[in-house]
DNA sequence: GCGCTTACGGCAGCTTCGTTGACATATCGG
DNA sequence: CCGATATGTCAACGAAGCTGCCGTAAGCGC
């Protein structure tokens, strides 16, 4: 009953013994990418959890957390535009982090109807710790696995995702620099 | 606001300049990464889920498919140790699956008390439908990055995860070997 | 300046998928 | 035979998604 039989591997020669172990290796090859997702994400995930429960909160104030800081004056619809969620879920999520002080929402000087939100210092500082304990096991990683493979680690994770997240990606690595090269935080 | 400041790299000389950017690229380096697994998780686990809404199931019932599909015969508690999740959670997926034939509990012979999961052809077919949308996406990803960054790949998300994911995938990649080198499907 | 559009907030209600705790049953193993 | 183990089940709850609809303030085009 294990797979080997429905051979996905679109054209597939059942006589051939060599062609034959190299579309199941490619299949396996996926597979095993499959489980490689769901490990890694499981557990750098999780790594954080432990700092989020102690203080009630859930893996989407996290990621909401993590994205605004990553994008200080961001607007609401920016936002939700990369969560890929809707707005009454988000709603929930923000009024938590507004609510205890650390996300504050300031009325867009250009256009007064976006609420850009920033962290606070106290949000700064909860990203920080939960920001912590995925460095020390993703800077592990790093270590482990070296630095060529860290790189090709990126090219893969970047084909694999939407258009639309390369671009914001392309975006925030451009905001790097100018931030590196001694920029302040640009406002909107 | 944003974190240059508070620069989280161990040691850290603001006097030098050429030390303080590369301190900065570390953490930037690190935080590319959270995006990445992000984005990543969130295109590629999305990719089949036009399929499963189709058929009104969720993402949850997409993971079980995928480890009992990858071990048939797997004993219940073997699943939750994969998965994680809490017995009622996964009786309620497995419930569903089993309900609609895509899933067959068998007893065990060795131990009558397991109930050793395996797909029905059913359960196979729609597996390999929901595994095509996720293929196709990851083979493009492949081809696009190319094998040197395949390899690093593998070795970074293999770093990131447990020590008992990484001895689960072990596990696989000999039973793998095994399929491929011809054996039947082992028996428990 | 009128009117359409946009950015955002809020209410009501639903679904999926995770949780805990308690308890039942069959089976294994010593 | 008895304790540990594998599993199922009921009840209740919680987090975090979702839809649909409506309201308000502000921008913008004509």
């Amino acid at each position: 009953m294990p797979d080997q039989g429905h051979a996905t591997g679109a054209e597939a020669k059942p006589g051939e013994r060599a062609g034959a172990g190299l579309l199941f290796l490619r299949e396996e090859e996926i597979r095993l990418a499959q489980d490689l997702l769901f490990f890694a994400y499981r557990d750098f995930t999780g790594a954080a959890d432990p700092i989020l429960e102690e203080l009630g909160l859930g893996r989407a104030h996290h990621r909401a957390l993590h994205f605004i800081g990553r994008n200080p004056a961001i607007s609401v619809s920016e936002l939700l535009g990369i969560l890929r969620i809707t707005k009454q879920s988000l709603a929930r999520v923000l009024g938590a982090l507004v609510e205890r002080g650390m996300v504050a929402p300031v009325a867009g000087r250009t256009d007064r109807r976006q609420r850009l939100l920033s962290l606070t210092e106290a949000g700064a500082a909860l990203e920080a710790r939960l920001f912590a304990r995925q460095r020390e096991r993703l800077a592990a990683a790093y270590r482990e696995a070296g630095g060529t493979a860290v790189e090709g680690f990126r090219r893969v994770m970047r084909a694999i995702m939407d258009e639309a997240a390369r671009a914001y990606l392309d975006g925030q690595t451009r905001a790097a620099g100018r931030r590196w090269r001694g920029g302040g935080p640009e406002d909107r």
